[in-house]
DNA sequence: AACAGGACTGCAAACGTTTGAAATTTTTAG
DNA sequence: CTAAAAATTTCAAACGTTTGCAGTCCTGTT
């Protein structure tokens, strides 16, 4: 209920005028010292804050900047997240968090919502639906407003003033050829949805490596998940019973190769000795599941970072507009389910 | 670089006045048919966006709430900020996020940035440091500004609008009684660390439950850790080499009991054969890994989607300031670490 | 005694929008 | 054709802060 204290009411009570109260809370050296110790203290007193609102429209600066994700409920969303939290908490800027849950519309009209709120730049992870439509123009907005549009994990070639991402292809093959080197023959994989970059990039990475090792490519060794334990359950059973079963299974995360290990164990076959598995995530699960999960890891807290200090670093120069994109290294990290 | 276009740039080029425009683009009736198409065609056009900024200077709303979290990247604390949001965007609020760390000047420092920044209300999870200095000055002030304050997990007794958090007490008594249950005599606790809220609860109803059964208290069966999953590793060791060892453990929450889980089946033991296990959260992992991890499972979502409601009612009835206590239920699930 | 200079303070405009009241234009009725 | 009514538009203030410029007052110098 109580007003907050203004520059104003200050003014008032000391008789003075706004422009000697902003000063001195200011510490602008035209004022007296007398005076500013007093109207200091009378302010510390009242408790006045600064109202940032104002400010922001008088500098057209609001110190916040926008985040949009598919969903931040999510071990490595929200590293993203923290990542980008821990470079910019102390250049004072404040994080608008905006989940989208992979809908078009809201990635739309939360572009302009934070265009409405005037911020400084706008990280964003592309939701699938916005892949699926094809629709960029909230996107071209951000850009044509000569604001930092930095892209983070999920990208799109276009509008941007940076991206940071990791090579699903490339960790995708490291896993896969890491299965053939430890003998396997038979390499299935539970893909991810397609049409969606990501997917399609691991999928891509496990095809390649087959072809480099001349290892048949067997249709009816993948199938399509959609990320979830349960989506992996139905596809690995029809695995297990096909006339050759597979040797090794890479699935398109850890989730899914989870879910591919429930039931390979329930059928009493062992894992790896009968069949190896990998995943990708390496998410705070993997260590600890027994067998422990080998899976490829994506920097996330990194990546968060790195976005953060591409757009401390457009705010620096003015003028140019470089592009940078970030493909950070992923890692494949190996342990019992594959050896 | 392209400066936003404003209301009045359109007004200038239309010779008319600004204040024509808004009430054009807000479809107020008393403007004329043919201007109000033409204003809003132009506008369309050249990619007007209203400045929310401007607009939360004038009528003192700023379509913002602040959410203040120790952590972000943590199944548990994720889940909550989903919570809140999913209820709050359809509402047009922005989520503001800061993340403390545990630690208390900056916990302070951002509820000054919060309210500088005028949002509409407050969503807190205290650090652990702030309960540690037994400062609140900057939740009073919150209070004082009118704003509604909601504790979500952890709370305080006091400045409150409202609190959602779970019982904690309740929820570790369930988990020790069913271990009591099942058979187990010598139940061992891996506490969290003195001080804190949460872990102190949680012990408490870990020993009333044992005083309820009549067994005895065990100092040796006691040992701090640090939620970590390595800060388990030395005390389960230790418990393990005591003369007479435990036939249970009860993690202060699952990484822990992870910890003790792996303890123990280096030894060569068996879970739940030779040690029973429960763990707090009912994190992702705990039903993946082997063998399953029985623990108590928190409700984030749930605990944020009603933090939500308790802030919106707050907007509705302007007077009364009711303060509203929400204790969710925890909920035992029981798997086969336990059985 | 006059004046330069310094020390301090106030004025007014600006940021973009909304809104009650006043002013203008158009329409209607007599 | 005029006056009143209706329709439409403009004025001006307000939200809270900053800042260049102008103003005031005092001190010291010649």
């Amino acid at each position: 209920m109580n007003k907050p204290v203004t520059i104003k009411d200050i003014a008032k009570k000391f008789k003075c005028s706004p422009s000697t109260v902003s000063r001195a809370l200011n510490n602008h050296p035209s004022i007296n010292e007398d005076t500013r110790r007093n109207l200091q203290e009378y302010a510390q007193k009242v408790g006045y804050q600064r109202n940032q609102v104002s400010l922001s429209l008088l500098n057209k600066k609001s110190a916040n900047v926008g985040v949009i994700v598919p969903t931040i409920n999510n071990y490595y969303e929200s590293a993203i997240i923290e990542g980008i939290d821990a470079v910019l908490q102390n250049m004072g800027y404040t994080l608008n968090i905006c989940v989208t849950n992979e809908q078009y519309l809201l990635e739309a009209e939360y572009v302009e919502k934070l265009l409405s709120n005037r911020v400084e730049g706008i990280f964003l992870s592309v939701s699938q639906e916005t892949y699926d439509s094809g629709h960029y123009e909230h996107l071209e907005q951000v850009v044509k407003r000569g604001l930092p549009l930095i892209y983070i994990d999920r990208e799109y070639e276009g509008f941007a003033t940076g991206s940071v991402t990791i090579d699903d292809y490339d960790g995708a093959f490291a896993a896969v050829e890491h299965l053939i080197q430890t003998g396997r023959k038979r390499i299935a994989h539970l893909r991810g949805p397609n049409g969606m970059a990501l997917a399609e990039q691991r999928f891509r990475g496990y095809i390649e490596c087959l072809k480099k090792h001349n290892l048949d490519i067997d249709e009816s060794l993948i199938i399509t998940t959609n990320f979830k334990v349960e989506s992996a359950i139905e596809p690995t059973q029809s695995l297990l019973d096909l006339p050759e079963a597979p040797d090794a299974i890479f699935g398109v995360n850890d989730q899914v190769a989870i879910g591919a290990m429930k039931v390979i164990r329930s059928r009493g076959l062992k894992v790896p000795e009968n069949i190896a598995i990998a995943g990708f995530d390496d998410s705070p699960i993997s260590a600890y599941i027994y067998p422990s999960l080998t899976s490829v890891a994506r920097p996330g807290r990194r990546i968060g970072m790195e976005a953060a200090r591409i757009f401390e670093a457009s705010q620096k120069d003015t003028g140019e507009t470089t592009v940078t994109t970030l493909v950070l290294p992923s890692e494949l990290i190996i342990r019992e389910s594959s050896c």
